[in-house]
DNA sequence: AAGCCGGGGAT
DNA sequence: ATCCCAGGCTT
């Protein structure tokens, strides 16, 4: 049996911890406070806190409230959210606001039985929730509990197993002290995030060096067990960018479940031929133009982007199902996009203002 | 229990 | 190129 590990993480912690995060101010209602740190926990949702802290600050300016977020229309919640990834996360976060909005009076819950009923908030996230904003002793488990646990308790396997994942939350329950429990949550991901990183772990500055099993063992890189690996399918997928002869773009809307759920996006087509039958349909009179593939990585597959560029003069068609809405790029910019998509149409913007200032320039030398 | 869901940082 | 990150939901 080990020692308490509370004490030492939260002395290590008043010096070397992390104080100043957007979402630990301290100012302002209890609801206000919680209502912080909930969008935070979801917005850290795999996702790191140094990506997170400019998405989090424009968050709050647009959406400085529940009920702010919960009146806004889910598109500008997308679109602030383009970029992080786990759309379902911005989904959720607006379906659980108009939920505390119109059943909770506009106050999110207190308690962590209540709050796990809410869209997006699982367990973890809850009693983050409820651990930060009231000091309740809630025990979190996220990849930073789950890797100093693991090590300070050699605990073999690989966390997504159920066996394993059930051990780690006895050991989180087990080490979470019935006071101080804010600043207990902040310090153990702290070290997790500083300390105890996943790969060259500071040991030598570590406070449970002095009974971490690992450590003890010589064997630190082995825990936690890794995922074990499966080779990623390739995927490939041809993109319209299609013009009209107003100079804008089209897009359309993606299904609100499944990959870029409810997104904005480029008409897509399994390939080549069926994106050129379409255009075909739609009007178009030349060939349209292949432009640089994009390579993108998901977790569970990889995509390669192909972007066919054409330019309709006179659409001859009504809208059909693959048809969707006309942009100009600004505007296009300013939706809900994927980072691939959104990467494309920025290259195309700035084609577009060089060519501008190519024009410019020509236009002045000879006049 | 396993698969799905993004994008980026670190190595 | 590979792994994983302040996880949760669906099947």
């Amino acid at each position: 049996m080990t020692a308490a590990i509370a004490p030492r993480l939260l002395r290590w912690a008043k010096r070397h911890g992390r104080h100043d995060l957007p979402w630990q101010r301290r100012s302002g209602s209890r609801n206000r406070i919680a209502y912080r740190v909930w969008v935070a926990e979801i917005m850290l949702q795999q996702t790191q806190v140094a990506t997170v802290i400019p998405y989090f600050q424009r968050f709050m300016r647009a959406f400085p409230s529940v009920r702010a977020l919960a009146d806004a229309p889910l598109d500008d919640v997308l679109a602030h959210w383009s970029g992080l990834g786990y759309y379902a996360r911005a989904r959720n976060l607006h379906r659980a606001a108009r939920l505390v909005r119109d059943e909770h009076r506009g106050r999110l819950p207190t308690q962590r039985a209540p709050l796990e009923t809410l869209p997006g908030i699982g367990r973890s996230t809850a009693a983050a929730i409820v651990a930060q904003t009231d000091g309740q002793p809630e025990a979190i488990l996220d990849g930073n509990v789950k890797r100093v646990l693991a090590r300070y308790h050699a605990v073999p396997g690989w966390p997504g197993e159920t066996a394993v994942a059930r051990q780690l939350w006895t050991l989180a329950e087990q080490e979470t002290p019935q006071r101080d429990v804010a600043a207990y949550t902040q310090a153990i991901m702290d070290l997790g995030a500083t300390v105890c990183t996943r790969r060259r772990p500071g040991c030598e500055t570590c406070p449970l060096a002095g009974d971490c099993q690992a450590y003890a063992a010589g064997r630190v890189g082995d825990y936690p067990g890794a995922r074990p690996q499966r080779q990623k399918p390739q995927r490939r997928r041809v993109f319209a960018v299609l013009w009209n002869n107003a100079g804008k773009i089209m897009l359309t809307r993606r299904a609100p479940t499944g990959i870029w759920g409810g997104l904005w996006c480029l008409p897509e087509w399994p390939d080549e031929a069926s994106c050129r039958d379409w255009l075909a349909g739609y009007g178009l009179t030349g060939t349209a133009e292949p432009l640089a593939p994009i390579e993108h990585a998901f977790t569970h597959f990889r995509l390669q982007l192909v972007p066919l560029q054409a330019v309709i003069r006179r659409p001859r068609r009504v809208a059909d199902a693959a048809s969707g809405d006309w942009y100009s790029l600004d505007a296009a910019l300013r939706l809900g996009l994927p980072a691939p998509i959104r990467s494309l149409l920025a290259s195309l913007q700035t084609q577009q203002q060089e060519n501008q200032d190519g024009a410019h320039g020509a236009l002045r030398k000879t006049g």
